[in-house]
DNA sequence: ATAAACCTAACGAGTGTTCAGTATATACGA
DNA sequence: TCGTATATACTGAACACTCGTTAGGTTTAT
């Protein structure tokens, strides 16, 4: 660090500058909703520097997508982590994976989007780079709370609670009960809860 | 059949088949995955002749959607009616709807794209046409099940289960603990139901 | 001098949409 | 029964625009 250029941290890197206002555009719009143009003029650059830093379009939302996963991922993991009974975990879990849903719509749509693609390709690194971790604690913690029961059911069930009643928050407006407090992340986390130890539970003690 | 111009069924109409032939396409492909010329090509016609049919894109978009919901809502609602218990219509119910999702791969994509609509104005109308109906049906069920819990919360929960699962089968090969009779909608049905019924049960007898 | 980072300008292909015209079938008066 | 008017259901060709992408030139820092 002595006698190398001293350029360090010159200024935030374009590259980085790209990707992240490009994730929101392809949140909200999807990559066919978003050109070139649309990322160039969020970006304050043209279309051309765009492919000085990408190969092309595709490779841009990929790592863009990327990119904002990877940002979640490390919050996510944290809840999942730490000390408590797989019960405790799995609360602060939910409380969290609702809070950032209900927070950051970007990434919701964002997962959206992902799980419509249909690019194998694409999906499958995406599935193996971002989704995969995230389920393997869940996995693992599910295993946990119910060593009888499909660990892997029950994973993609406590996700499906969470998400899509966030998935159809726009809609949900529209249907009968709706309350505005049920927008509320920590109104939902203790619903999905109960529902969730309740079930488990009652199962613990059985032969099975 | 006598007297009649024979020519009964002359044949189908050109505006159905438009309908028909157009909803796959938006549901593989997204809204603006699909160009008028896409549509015309799979229906056998010129451009310019949906424009007979349709004002614009939006919409044959909108009457594609709307058509095709209306087709399975009369099969979902088919489910919940009829006599029995309210836990047993629940189990037919989450049993059809699982089943429905695994089979007709369109039908759930295009609930994928409403879901990611940001015209409020076309979400508004699907939600209230389509979406509704069958919700109004599962919360009234949910309302019977369990009188203490909060019935909207429920019945989004119940779809949740069951929909998030096949929304996320092509992602879901790449986790931990998949078997691929996970596909199958009875298996996951009956995981559903046994999930919700002891996590309800264990309510029912509670002050809460 | 050299390389990184960016711009101007354009290419060809694809987009939703329109307009003038054309078969085809039915309805009506002679 | 015939010819003609009329509405229906389309076609062919184009318009103005946007798309992803690229070639070649320019600035800037080392």
């Amino acid at each position: 660090m002595s006698s190398q250029t001293v350029k360090a941290i010159p200024r935030r890197k374009t590259r980085e500058e790209i990707l992240e206002l490009s994730a929101p555009l392809f949140a909200r719009h999807g990559y066919d909703g978003v050109s070139m143009r649309d990322v160039a003029a969020a970006v304050g650059l043209t279309q051309a520097a765009l492919y000085y830093h990408f190969s092309d379009k595709d490779q841009l939302y990929l790592d863009a997508v990327t990119c904002e996963f990877q940002e979640k991922e490390a919050a996510l993991k944290a809840m999942l982590a730490g000390n408590g009974t797989p019960w405790e975990r799995l609360e602060r879990f939910v409380a969290g994976l609702a809070r950032m849903m209900a927070t950051d719509k970007d990434f919701l749509r964002l997962v959206q989007w992902v799980l419509l693609d249909t690019d194998e390709a694409r999906q499958g690194i995406l599935a193996k780079e971002v989704f995969r971790d995230m389920f393997v604690a869940v996995h693992d913690l599910a295993c946990e709370l119910d060593p009888h029961r499909d660990a892997h059911l029950l994973a993609m069930s406590i996700f499906g609670l969470v998400i899509f009643h966030f998935q159809t928050g726009a809609t949900r407006k529209f249907m009968p009960g709706h309350r505005p407090h049920q927008d509320d992340p920590a109104v939902l986390a203790r619903h999905v809860c109960e529902l969730l130890r309740r079930g488990l539970a009652a199962a613990d003690g059985e032969a099975r």
